[in-house]
RNA sequence: GCGCGCUUAGCUCAGUUGGUUAGAGCGUUGCGUUUACAUCGCAAAUGUCGGGGGUUCGAGCCCCUCAGCGCGCACCA
């Protein structure tokens, strides 16, 4: 025998030697492992902070499905990285220098030095953020890290975004973007938060004679306006339109404001006429751009600078003001001189920018842009209707290149994304980030490539390298974090340059990731990926929720409900937050965490362990022998069959991602079928074959726990003598159990004697019987007969207090015991009888077969519920029926008996 | 405004093509210290599956509708 355990696994001291163990062994590396490649990219955490909980769950998907797929005898990649999260890490550091005392840190440290700190602040939180990673016990191959900032990674981004602008579908336009004016950058559609507050609608004339009075929210940008836009059918208004009136509002020069028709504006609401800032809204350019392309342009005056304060061309009345301050004195101007003729209040949706959290202004910029409605040459398709049928038809149709999305319900959400995508805006004035790879000729104005688009026009430089000379500068702007992330399952394979393992695991296998990222990263990578590889990133998706605190509410720092995974870990140990994380929860769902659930789940991992630890000390490991279906008893041959349909069901729990499921059976089969059961028996059957059914039952167990529970499965099999790791042992099959779990093709009906069992224990309990005192106990087993007795030895000691047991085949009710029917099998327990107790017990057990013989035989006497439903349906109505009618008879009888 | 999700035991949640008496964990109640485990054991209680209607032999599951909560999208000035 081997030492003698600790009483309660102690997981510390354990993780750290094992995920050793698990490193030096290589496995973690594909090419160590041969067979069918399956790959899965980890979602790059973003290096501005650490892991959270959500990031822990990731991790215990992913692991749980490298594992579980290793152990199938695929060739696991399963790819660590991070990213460097542009933006966010930009702002992230920025605020913190601000906290320090820095008044304007891009001022203070200039380009180099900034990027010096953000770098310095990135390296530290990656280290701490892979350090943790391996905490959570991730079978990843370290010797791949990625990184989107690191040189292959900007490699793929620079060739991408070359070939994306050769084919005419990267292109430098002027319009309306969003722009953080905190964060001094543009900002993406979807990066917009919109939160909805009060706002007053004032409603005014530009001038007495102007014949249109306009409403709005932003009266401060009216001082731009160029056009009102009227329905073209608005029986009072549509004269108008080609109208140009001048006005004079207090802006540097009159405005000319021209009546336009278009048929979005809805003659019914506020004045039935629109107001059109072409500089400060993007759908109002947009009418700027068709009229532009009509022949009857409007104007285009920008009143709103970069820095939020209203230009020169606003008026001299204006210029430098904010926008608030500019708003108030506006409306005192169109008061005082009597235009303002209504002020209500409204709500309304700003859209504010996710990372700096100002709200966003519209301005009309030169910026860099992805055209997703342009037709790929050669390809007759544009980028969004290459987004479209990875998910529909499949990647050009071919159904094997075909996405699936778990749950399906977000295919649906996805498609409606892309029916109202926009060209995507590509270009950040943040200097965290890929520098776009594009050259202006310095002999050009600084102007020209400031606020020109010279595409085409000479004096512009876009390839992967810098030109030679010294003629040349580079674009200032850098890129959306999500061009780099879009390339992840392609440029962490080492596209460009080595295409071996692109070859050998791309289109990945499996991705995980949650909800709020399917724009951003999901869509990013199916565009990116069928562009530039012609196939599509990953076959499977499988979208899972945010998790919660107790109380529903969202983790984040600033409600102060963060949980540092590592706490947990400190606490209950790797495997128990592991367990926790994927207990209860569904695809697509929300989940809550908190301490009672790991509490939960570490129980279960202690529960294990102290099954192997008497285990190992009761049945010693022995010479593996070959077990037959004779040498097995009832007990042994109910656990096998058991043994064969957990396996079954954790297999297809797992193919079909339902980790919560496939947690569930292995805990009821650990805790309630095994433990509570056969372990019981097993201290009193001695006969048969034990040990060796245990051993292989263990064996096998441990590897379907090793997914969930890598560390104290991997430290129970050490433990247990073996020398090789768990990690890489084969998945169990489920055909040792079938050829032998069942006798003459059936298999004994154990259950029958956990009933007697069961029924028995409830007795003595509601009669209160002392626990030590011993009884008498009279069995009439029917065709059981036989069965039953080879079990007395169990239904005798398994905590039921029975000193005597006698067993017959039928006899004589006896009305001075106490009375349990299980099935047809009547009990008679002697010597302890409480009448009352024993009167009203029976009494309601007869109500409750009545109810369910009521119901039953409604059904049954429903005649179409007989000829429609399935015979096998029927047939089990009645059998179920009979046996109820049976029991009851018997109870009646014991009744009357009394 | 459009769309999506949720509503199942006191709490947190599972429930995969509609078919036994709807489940788990935690909590609660009673009993227990039987040497793997008190991070334990045994026994038990608790549900008109949000309301209403429909389809069906049969609905927690499908359809319609209403309500509450949450979320996403959206150019209503």
């Amino acid at each position: 025998m081997k030492k003698e355990l600790p009483k309660a696994y102690e997981p510390s001291l354990y993780e750290d030697g094992i995920y050793e163990k698990w490193e030096e062994s290589g496995f973690f590396n594909p090419d160590k492992l041969t067979g069918e490649p399956y790959s899965i990219m980890m979602p790059p955490p973003n290096v501005t902070g650490v892991l959270h909980l959500g990031h822990a769950l990731e991790n215990t998907l992913m692991d749980v499905m490298a594992r579980y797929q290793r152990m199938n005898g695929r060739k696991v990649l399963l790819l660590p990285g991070t990213d460097h999260a542009a933006v966010a890490t930009q702002a992230k550091v920025e605020k913190l220098l601000v906290e320090q005392g820095s008044k304007n840190p891009r001022q203070e440290l200039g380009r180099e030095g900034l990027l010096e700190r953000i770098r310095e602040y990135a390296d530290a939180s990656k280290a701490t953020i892979l350090s943790q990673i391996r905490k959570m016990g991730t079978s990843c191959d370290w010797s791949r890290l990625a990184y989107t900032f690191d040189e292959a990674r900007s490699k793929a981004v620079n060739e991408v975004f070359v070939k994306m602008h050769n084919d005419g579908l990267i292109y430098r336009g002027y319009r309306v973007v969003n722009w953080s004016v905190k964060g001094q950058s543009t900002c993406s559609d979807d990066e917009l938060v919109h939160v909805e507050r009060p706002a007053k609608l004032y409603t005014f004339r530009y001038s007495k004679d102007f014949p249109i009075a306009i409403a709005t929210t932003r009266p401060e940008t009216k001082l731009g306006d160029t056009a009102v836009a009227v329905n073209p059918n608005h029986a009072e208004y549509k004269k108008y339109v080609g109208e140009i009136y001048t006005v004079d509002i207090g802006a540097a020069k009159p405005l000319e404001i021209r009546i336009i028709a278009d048929e979005a504006v809805d003659p019914n609401f506020g004045t039935g006429a629109l107001g059109v800032t072409p500089a400060h809204s993007a759908v109002d350019f947009e009418m700027y751009e068709k009229q532009k392309a009509k022949g009857e342009p409007i104007g285009l005056v920008q009143v709103i600078g970069q820095d939020g304060r209203m230009t020169a061309e606003a008026g001299a009345a204006y210029q430098g003001l904010t926008v608030e301050e500019a708003r108030e004195k506006f409306v005192g101007w169109l008061k005082d001189n009597g235009l303002l003729l209504k002020e209500e209040e409204a709500s309304q949706n700003v859209g504010t920018s996710d990372r700096f959290g100002d709200v966003v202004e519209a301005l009309p910029m030169t910026q860099w842009f992805v055209a997703v409605n342009k037709k790929i040459p050669g390809k007759d398709k544009t980028l969004k209707e290459l987004m479209h049928e990875a998910v529909t038809s499949g990647h050009n149709g071919d159904p094997e290149q075909k996405i699936t999305i778990t749950p399906e319900r977000f295919q649906k959400i996805y498609r409606n994304w892309i029916d109202n995508l926009r060209d995507w805006c590509i270009s950040r004035q943040v200097w965290w980030g890929h520098r776009i790879p594009v050259w202006y000729d310095k002999k050009l104005d600084k102007e020209i490539y400031v606020t020109k688009n010279i595409a085409g026009e000479g004096g512009i430089y876009v390839e992967t390298k810098p030109p030679k000379g010294d003629s040349w500068i580079q674009d200032e702007d850098t890129l959306d974090t999500w061009f780099s992330s879009g390339l992840w399952t392609f440029s962490t394979l080492g596209w460009p340059d080595g295409i071996n393992d692109l070859k050998t695991f791309h289109p990945t296998s499996w991705m995980q990731m949650g909800y709020e990222i399917l724009f951003f990263w999901m869509a990013r990578m199916i565009l990116m990926t069928t562009y530039t590889l012609d196939q599509i990133p990953f076959r499977d998706v499988y979208i899972h929720g945010m998790l919660r605190d107790e109380l529903g509410k969202k983790f984040s720092k600033s409600s102060g409900n963060n949980v540092d995974p590592l706490d947990v870990i400190k606490e209950y140990g790797t495997d128990a937050l592991r367990f926790s994380l994927v207990s209860g929860i569904a695809p697509g769902n929300d989940s809550r965490f908190y301490g009672e659930k790991a509490e939960g789940a570490r129980n279960m991992v202690n529960k294990l362990w102290n099954i192997y630890r008497f285990a190992i000390s009761n049945f010693p490991p022995s010479p593996k022998q070959e077990i037959k279906n004779e040498e097995c008893t009832v007990s042994d041959l109910w656990l096998l069959g058991e043994m064969r349909r957990l396996i079954a069901g954790v297999t297809q729990d797992l193919n079909g991602y339902n980790f919560s499921q496939a947690g569930e059976k292995l805990r009821e089969f650990t805790w309630n079928k095994l433990a509570d059961w056969y372990l019981e028996v097993s201290k009193f059957e001695k006969a048969g074959k034990k040990p060796e059914i245990l051993s292989k039952i263990l064996e096998d167990l441990l590897k379907l726990w090793h997914p969930f529970m890598p560390f104290v499965t991997e430290t129970i099999n050490r433990e247990m003598g073996e020398n090789d790791l768990l990690m890489i042992q084969r998945w169990p099959d489920e055909k040792f159990y079938k050829d032998i779990s069942s006798r003459d093709g059936s298999v004994p009906n154990f259950e029958l004697i956990q009933q007697i069992i069961t029924a028995i224990r409830n007795a003595r309990t509601e009669h209160k019987i002392e626990p030590s005192k011993k009884i008498k106990a009279l069995i009439y087993a029917g065709g059981e007969k036989e069965l039953v007795e080879s079990q007395a030895g169990l239904i005798k000691n398994l905590r039921t207090g029975i000193g005597d047991l006698e067993i017959k085949e039928k006899g004589e009710g006896l009305g001075q015991a106490i009375f349990l029917a299980v099935g047809g099998i009547e009990i008679y327990l002697l010597g302890a009888k409480d009448e009352t107790k024993e009167r009203s017990r029976i009494e309601k057990e007869i109500a409750r077969l009545e109810k369910l013989i009521a119901a039953n035989e409604i059904k049954l006497a429903n005649e179409e519920f007989v000829a429609k439903a399935p015979a096998a349906v029927v047939g089990k109505e009645k059998e179920k029926i009979n046996a109820w009618r049976e029991e009851m008879s018997k109870l009646k009888a014991q009744l009357t008996n009394q």
